[in-house]
RNA sequence: GGGCUCGUAGCGAAAUUGGUCAUCGCGCCUCCCUGUCACGGAGGAGACUGCCGGUUCGAGUCCGGUCGGGCCCGCCA
């Protein structure tokens, strides 16, 4: 295959004639000479057509946003009264000699690179994906999940895949979405939880990253029906905390990554970068139901959770005292949380597990679990549930499972919350609702009746 | 599941207490322009104000219903 020159590398053509691919970003046109920015997966770089070059104004005077074109020119170095300092490639242009179009487009029924509501954001991803913020998005997105698996690979993981339909209800009590398997119920999975705990048996340490499946009928800026889960499990832990300290690493990794890969994307976005503390803060949910009560007068020292503008609250208060935008929520009460979730020894009744803030959101649930046999049977019992159904996963702990614990990562929120997007739906491709799959469900129902 | 809120050209918005106000920007079409980079200039097309009904001399504006969107809460990542 011929190799391919990238916008991004016409730096090192100047003088040459070569020839780019890629599509119409705009067309200045001013009469005997046309202006258009092509842009690829790399960059993009401004193509004069003069009329001078026949065959090229011939083919490309006519262009319009999104065509799909070829063009062979010259690239020039621009005489110092025409450079633009403010983007990417200003200092050169391609002079065209020479053009083919691949392919015309229909106009955009959006402005393009302007404000849309989401609404129309959501009906025409296929194209709005194309604009240069929702490409510096999942570039981000993309880099993430790399850098996630990097990390990992490197403190000896093993990536591992895992199930999307599963026999029983992985956890009991989350909502979860119902097929037909050959005239069995299943369901999708709502966590790849215990695939990777049986998997602690097999390699220590694994790793996966996959959607999962949550059929909570919920309408909120940071929800989705199907996310995307970056899991990990590790055994031979002590406690929790070398989760938490795993995380922290696996954090400041990502963060270094993106800072050395992503900087142009996060410019687009004008978004910044977090410092991860050597030491992310760390208080248990008691300690900080009665600090919101001291500091704010509202009680909620007996609920289960924090309240979301309580973990706004603590982004606050975490920044102002402790400098990190990053703070661990620890020792949740065990009676609501799921059923292989670890007792303090030193604190009973509540869990040896945490939750993730970061900017004002949960991002991240971890813990260690239950490993011995018996206990998880008896865990299981204390919830109502039937250790027969779980048959198949207490195989594992039933022949030797070491201390083991692990967390998932919601892929989408850290996204959203390190780009900063308001909607989660944002930080998704193709984002799955209670009201949309791809179109409109209402308007499938309409049909239907129609 | 509960609550709040919004619905005006392809897109984004504006229309004092209901009274020629359906307006603006972008995009689109035609024409002019050899240095723009959100190019510029001249002209033009495009909306029964989501839908149905009601109040009124008069409704984009008020009321009821309906369809659709968004947000918040519960639950969670």
């Amino acid at each position: 295959m011929e190799k391919r020159i990238l916008i991004s590398d016409i730096k090192n053509h100047i003088g040459e004639t070569i020839t780019i691919n890629g599509f119409v970003d705009l067309r200045r046109d001013h009469g005997k000479i046309v202006f258009i920015d092509l842009r690829d997966r790399s960059a993009k770089v401004q193509i004069v057509v003069s009329e001078r070059n026949t065959d090229a104004y011939g083919v490309l005077s006519g262009v319009k946003p999104e065509w799909v074109l070829s063009v062979t020119g010259v690239i020039k170095k621009r005489g110092e009264k025409t450079i633009n300092p403010n983007v990417f490639n200003g200092d050169l242009e391609m002079e065209a000699t020479s053009g083919e179009i691949f392919q015309m487009a229909e106009e955009l029924p959006f402005e393009k690179e302007q404000e849309i509501t989401l609404e129309t954001y959501l009906n025409y991803l296929p194209l709005t994906l194309r604009t240069d913020r929702a490409r510096a998005i999942f570039r981000i997105q993309a880099r993430i999940t790399d850098a996630f698996g990097g990390f990992l690979r490197e403190n000896g993981f093993t990536e591992i895949q895992v199930p999307k339909i599963i026999g029983e209800d992985a956890e009991g009590g989350a909502n979860v979405f119902n097929l037909d398997y050959f005239g069995h119920i299943a369901h999708l999975a709502q966590s790849p939880q215990f695939y990777k705990q049986i998997m602690v048996g097999v390699f220590e340490r694994v790793f996966c990253a996959g959607n999962v499946y949550r059929a909570e009928p919920h309408s909120t800026t940071r929800h989705l029906n199907e996310y995307t889960s970056l899991d990990f499990e590790m055994g031979f832990i002590k406690s929790h905390e070398d989760i938490m300290e795993m995380e922290t690493r696996m954090m400041e990794y990502i963060m270094a990554d993106l800072k050395k890969n992503c900087a142009e994307d996060f410019k687009t976005l004008n978004a910044v970068l977090p410092d991860v503390p050597e030491k992310i803060p760390a208080m248990k949910l008691r300690e900080i139901q009665e600090l919101i009560k001291k500091e704010t007068g509202e009680d909620c020292c007996n609920a289960p959770d924090l309240e979301p503008k309580h973990e706004r609250w603590l982004y606050d208060y975490a920044l102002k005292n402790f400098g990190s935008e990053f703070i661990f929520v620890t020792h949740f009460p065990i009676s609501k949380r799921p059923m292989y979730t670890y007792e303090d020894e030193n604190d009973p009744g509540y869990a040896k597990g945490f939750d993730l803030l970061f900017r004002g959101i949960e991002i991240t649930t971890g813990g260690q679990r239950i490993h011995d046999y018996n206990k998880l049977v008896e865990s299981m019992e204390k919830k109502g549930l039937d250790p027969k159904k779980f048959s198949y996963y207490l195989q594992a702990f039933k022949y030797g499972m070491p201390p083991h614990g692990g967390l998932g990562l919601g892929l989408e929120r850290l996204t959203a919350k390190l780009v900063g997007v308001e909607n989660i739906r944002e930080a998704t491709l193709f984002p799955r609702d209670m009201h949309r799959i791809d179109t409109l469900l209402s308007e499938e129902k309409k049909e239907k009746k129609d």
